[in-house]
RNA sequence: GGUUGCUUAGCUCAGUUGGUUAGAGCGUCACAUUGACAUUGUGAAGGUCAGUGGUUCGAGUCCACUAGCGACCACCA
């Protein structure tokens, strides 16, 4: 065995290891040799966004989705972890507009679109070579060979088949809706693309007509097509269903006054403009009253040609002019100051937004659908969630979905943006006579134009469950049942997926979407679970941000600690849903954890030098007390961390394993087995600490088996470990506990009393068990005797009772108040648990099991009381 | 405004359907260490589980209210 280095240096053999497993083709559920009828588990990385380089998010989603593949994979599964990228068409379109073109004095349209897309794709090539490098650096289990990209060829297939299907049923429409519009991108944004912020502004009251009503835009007013009052408001309720004329900059214009539950008859004086084509709440409103719409705001955030002399100006420059000529007027009754509220800008560029009527396409979410059964995509996604066949984890965000599934509207899913999915659509013509072409290719004959826009990012990430899995290539209808989908390849095997873990933040961003995609295409749903982690933030509780500086780059991270350090501590300690705040501090204290247990292994080695892991023990191969103390351990603890991963329990698993191998395994039973000094058992627990550290930390476990096993197998496809029932041992557990005890006093009095800890300490006894182990441990000389005359200290747990011969070292005053206070915590202990015991109520009501966990307990205070009460006498009789 | 989460040791957080004397890591203090361990080991100190009330034989855990902090959603002219 050559010489094992004193620490493990992660940047020497990560590289390797992640090499040898590539190798070996096991990242491929193909490759693996299962049984015919095993079952897939499939995970589908969320598509980082290819505008920039992975960052601790990202190290925390790949910890997490890592550790269930590896450990499904052990456990026997045809586990898939199928990696790939998001081409975030706004995001990635406003990064190079910004970065690359700027700095040229550039800007997209400067370009033209072909060229802007050259741009485009050049820097995505890097950041997601960049990504791609990452994840594999953080030691993800990838199937390189199913690799995606949301905007690749298979995708594009993916996308059109999906529009072309939902324009078949009727499901996608074309139509003249009020959007989210940014002047700035030019393109329509999705309600959950707007951002919020609060200003102080202005409120306008203004004189209009019989009307008096407060307005925070009254440029708006060129726009008026009705006042709204709220049902059966005193105030205004004859005037209801009237017609007025309002006297207005540009002359009179004429209004109808319509009654509506939508406003406050709280707010200004219970009377509001309605102006249809700016705001979403008059929209609607107009809707219900069929009132008409009149645009006066374009594309360009401008005063369209209908405003008069106002044409041209900006929506601010149009508010001081139209309020300083109202003013002359006299039709401005008041201006408040200081009016609070908030202001609608666009999440990428800040621009306000404006709401303007625009041609877009969009997917009816309430259409009822004939293969729903008459059901529309909205009800089916809410059913799913509600029935639980997708469980949400934690499972209070099941309400978060169901409210905002709920609440949604018809989606808005056209954007015009160059660098995007293209609708398979032509228009031929303007205005009334414009005729529709939608198809997979362009129609014949002259003067059709393709549709310029294109589709909103989260139509084609909503798809990445079934998209990357051979969509819609692997799906044919089924000849017999119409609306019955027949998979095939992969959608078969690997659909739907188990686990869609994300944060919250894009729970109904995405997840939402992924739900209704794949139920509209393939009539199931896209995953089992939903498992929801929280943000990482930096120790103060800061959220990371590059302009801040606090973030943790997980590259130097791992070049530091190495990545197994790095996704121990990402994965100990946070809890699904929670924010989880991380420090180097903390990665620091995992990477000793990892140093440990390559110690433990580099002792196990020394120790040895026929040592080797072993698979199974017997019984007949426990030879001593600790040797049944530590498989029973061992068992019970594989017990618990199957539990936990099976209940996504991932830190408590954790917990359990590194106090096992710290706590039980280094701390004592090595310090144990340099004395009693035998391997087999040592070789077993080795086995399999490797086997459950592995989805935790799978390269330095995997290092190790390489070098105990010489390179003839790997870790990585080992089986997970099975609790064998027989080698867990409760009497064991007992006995061991209370040789810990006897060592832990003893070793508690050194420190009291200022003992020498190298100084062995005379000990007197009548018996001792497990007398060599107790002499090494607590540094003790033990004489059997058959009377014991000496003066000293007494300490006793169940099967053992040494008397110390330190009565001149002590003080045994100090050392009898600390009796007393033993013997008065056991006795008011003791009247508590009787108390408990007598109360009729109590005895009626708790569960049997209980009674007698108490009943037992007070049968232990007793014994302990009797053992405490001894000792005080007998030191009463020395002093 | 609506919904939701959090408040437990100096700090960061666990605490699984209510049931051992409420736990861990870091930090602090003391001691030890040439023996697998960029350290590690041993021991100690430190908590009226945010507050009030309720349900219960029994509450950190369930309910109501209050306070502080956060998130998400909506957006009101």
């Amino acid at each position: 065995m050559p010489e094992i280095p004193k620490t493990y240096e992660p940047q020497k053999y990560e590289d390797k290891i992640y090499a040898l497993w590539e190798k070996s083709g096991k990242f491929n559920p193909d490759n693996l040799k299962l049984p015919k009828n095993a079952k897939s588990y499939t995970i589908i990385l969320p598509p980082p966004n290819i505008t920039d380089k992975l960052h601790l998010g990202h190290a925390s989603i790949i910890a997490i989705e890592d550790l269930l593949i590896r450990f499904h994979r052990m456990k026997g599964y045809r586990a898939l972890y199928l990696p790939g990228t998001d081409h975030a068409s706004i995001a990635t379109q406003n990064v190079v507009d910004k970065n690359s073109l700027k700095e040229k004095g550039l800007t997209r349209h400067d370009l033209g679109r072909e060229k802007f897309l050259e741009e485009v794709w050049k820097f995505l090539r890097v950041t997601q070579a960049t990504i791609l490098k990452q994840a594999r650096k953080m030691g993800g289990s990838f199937d390189w060979s199913r690799e995606a990209f949301t905007l690749d060829e298979q995708r594009k297939k993916a996308v059109t088949k999906m529009f072309l299907d939902m324009y078949a049923e009727g499901l996608v429409y074309r139509g003249k809706r009020i959007v989210n519009w940014c002047p700035r991108c030019k393109s329509t944004l999705a309600d959950d693309e707007v951002e919020y912020k609060e200003e102080t502004g202005k409120l306008y009251w203004i004189k209009y007509g019989p009307f008096v009503l407060a307005t925070s835009r009254p440029e708006t007013k060129l726009g008026d097509t009705a006042v709204a009052i709220y049902p059966g408001d005193k105030r205004y309720a004859k005037m209801v269903g009237k017609k007025f004329l309002i006297p207005g900059v540009l002359g009179e214009f004429e209004i109808t006054v319509v009654a509506d539950k939508e406003v406050d008859p709280k707010f200004g004086s219970g009377a509001i403009k309605v102006t249809p084509a700016h705001d979403f709440t008059d929209y609607a409103i107009s809707q219900r009253h069929n009132i008409a719409m009149k645009q006066i705001i374009n594309e360009d955030g401008k005063m369209m040609a209908n405003c008069g002399k106002y044409a041209g100006l900006t929506t601010t420059e149009a508010r001081k002019a139209i309020v300083a000529d109202m003013e002359k007027m006299g039709l401005i009754d008041h201006i408040e100051e200081g009016y609070k509220h908030n202001l609608a800008t666009c999440y990428r560029c800040g621009t306000t937004i404006e709401p303007i009527p625009s041609e877009q396409w969009f997917l009816a979410v309430d259409k009822k659908l004939k293969r729903f059964g008459g059901k529309s995509l909205k009800e089916k996604a809410l059913e799913v969630a509600k029935n639980g066949k997708i469980k949400f984890h934690p499972f209070r965000f099941t309400k978060r979905y169901t409210d905002w599934m709920s609440n949604l509207h018809d989606w808005c899913i056209s954007r015009q943006i160059w660098f995007g999915h293209e609708f398979p659509v032509w228009y031929k013509g303007e205005g009334d006579k414009k005729e529709i072409f939608v198809g997979e290719k362009a129609p014949k004959g002259k003067g059709w134009v393709k549709d310029p826009d294109t589709f909103d990012t989260w139509f084609s990430s909503g798809m990445w469950s079934f998209s990357t899995l051979g969509w819609p290539a692997c799906a044919k209808a089924s000849a017999g049942k119409p609306g019955k989908i027949v998979k095939t390849g992969d959608l078969a095997k690997f659909h739907p997926t188990q686990v869609l873990e994300t944060g919250y933040e894009i729970l109904t961003l995405w997840v939402s979407r992924m739900i209704m995609m794949s139920l509209f295409a393939i009539n199931e749903i896209p995953f089992e679970n939903v498992y929801l982690h929280g943000m990482v933030l930096d120790q103060f509780g800061k959220k990371m941000s590059k302009s801040k500086g606090n973030g943790i780059n997980p590259v130097d991270m791992i070049e530091k600690f190495g990545t197994d350090a790095a996704r121990l501590s990402l994965l100990i300690g946070s809890t699904p849903g929670n924010d989880m705040r991380l420090s180097e501090e903390k990665i620091a204290s995992y990477r000793n954890f990892v140093t440990k247990l390559w110690n433990i292994y580099r002792y196990c080695v020394h120790a040895d030098n026929r040592f080797a892991l072993v698979e199974k023990v017997a019984k007949k191969d426990l030879k001593s007390l600790s040797d049944r103390w530590i498989v029973s351990r061992l068992n019970k603890t594989i017990e618990e961390i199957t539990k936990n991963f099976d209940e996504y329990k991932f830190s408590l698993a954790g917990e359990a394993l590194e106090k096992f191998i710290w706590n039980d395994f280094a701390d004592w039973y090595l310090e144990i087995n340099k004395i009693e000094k035998k391997s087999k058992v040592l070789g077993y627990v080795l086995d399999k600490i490797l086997k459950l550290s592995h989805p935790f930390a799978p390269f330095v476990t995997e290092k190790i088996w390489q070098d105990m096993c010489e390179g003839r197998c790997i870790l990585m496809v080992e089986k997970w470990p099975v609790a064998d029932k027989k080698l867990i041992d409760k009497k064991s557990q007992v006995d061991f506990a209370s040789l810990q005890q006897v060592v832990t006093k003893i070793r508690n009095i050194r420190t009291v009393y200022h003992i020498d800890p190298g100084k062995t300490i005379q000990v007197f006894a009548k018996k001792a068990e497990n007398r060599e182990v107790l002499e090494k441990l607590a540094r003790i000389k033990i004489e059997l005797v058959s009377k014991i005359d000496a003066k000293g200290i007494v300490v006793a747990e169940k099967n053992t009772k040494l008397t110390l011969a330190l009565t001149d070292l002590v003080d045994m005053e100090k050392e009898k108040a600390r009796l007393e206070k033993e013997i008065t915590n056991l006795e008011s202990l003791i009247v508590k648990t009787e108390t408990l015991l007598k109360n009729k109520n109590f005895v009626k009501s708790a569960p049997k099991e209980i009674i007698m966990i108490n009943k037992s307990k007070l049968k232990e205070y007793s014994e302990k009381l009797k053992i405490q009460k001894e000792l005080f006498d007998n030191l009463v009789k020395l002093c």
